[in-house]
DNA sequence: CCCCAGGCGGTTG
DNA sequence: CAACCGCCTGGG
């Protein structure tokens, strides 16, 4: 690993959970704990070495990556701002490491749409599906991966297009995303930078596109960490772990950040 | 055979 | 408004 580099503390970034929460669908970890992630047309990998997180990837593309896992945010002040009960207190234990991740905003809505009704093991097929059949083919270190094909690209598929996705009825929704997005009805870079509220309204003018998706879309793809997805696990934990006069502002700007420790923590528990 | 999995959209009361 | 149902598919 002649190109590795210090990427951050153990403490500042638990791999393991940040990769595996439920936010991101193209890291896969090999034997020997060493995740291989794709990325905007880039490739690295990353691995934890006695307590230090280290990254292999090209020269160029550091400071990608170091955006990427969201380096200049202050993870333990944000950490500490949520621990507002003990059940959050709780949480925020269990989830301590987990960064939200400034991924693609293409690939974000794409994936989350993927998500409905469907399990992580399944998410991760399907988009990896996508990425081998119409996603562009490269190669790093003698290995090939697969870039995340562009909207536009998908703009051109029809249905029995994605037929090989075995996506089932999201085909159709991802093909209504990838036509706004390629015509600029919608402009991914322009409506992340408007409101959360604004800017899932916009999102849910795709059809196929609700609430719970619009949602992760703007917290996972256009960084709102103040953005709460309700799923069936937060629903679950709203009713049975918060107080009836809870509301989702109680959390501040980092609330989103609170949902993935409360779905890391309600999902390491089982049930 | 049944049910469910990190929803959505359309219909009905 | 809430409740319900069909939707593709794969796995238990």
């Amino acid at each position: 690993m002649a190109r590795a580099k210090r990427l951050c503390t153990a403490e500042e970034m638990d791999i393991v959970k940040t990769f595996e929460c439920g936010q991101c669908f193209r890291w896969n970890v090999d034997s020997d704990g060493v995740y291989t992630g794709v990325s905007d047309g880039r490739q690295c990998k990353v691995w934890l070495e006695s307590d230090t997180v280290y990254i292999d990837c090209e020269d160029k593309d550091e400071e990608y990556w170091r955006y990427y896992f969201d380096m200049e945010t202050d993870y333990e002040a944000a950490r500490r701002s949520l621990m507002i009960s003990e059940y959050l207190s709780d949480c925020a234990e269990q989830g301590k490491g987990i960064r939200i991740l400034r991924q693609e905003k293409w690939e974000t809505l794409c994936s989350f749409i993927v998500s409905q009704c469907n399990n992580i093991p399944r998410i991760k097929s399907i988009v990896e599906s996508l990425c081998e059949n119409f996603g562009e083919c490269r190669e790093r270190n003698g290995e090939k991966y697969y870039t995340f094909p562009s909207a536009l690209a998908m703009s051109t598929k029809r249905v029995e297009d994605l037929a090989v996705l075995r996506s089932g009825y999201r085909a159709a929704y991802i093909l209504s995303a990838a036509e706004a997005v390629s015509l600029g009805t919608i402009d991914l870079e322009a409506t992340s930078k408007k409101s959360g509220k604004e800017a899932r309204a916009t999102l849910r003018t795709i059809n196929g596109v609700g609430e719970k998706v619009a949602n992760c879309v703007v917290l996972f793809g256009f960084h709102h960490m103040d953005a709460f997805p309700v799923d069936v696990w937060i629903r679950r934990v709203l009713k049975e772990r918060l107080p009836t006069d809870f509301k989702v502002e109680d959390l501040g700007e980092y609330a989103g950040l609170a949902q993935q420790y409360m779905f890391y923590s309600a999902r390491s528990l089982g049930t």
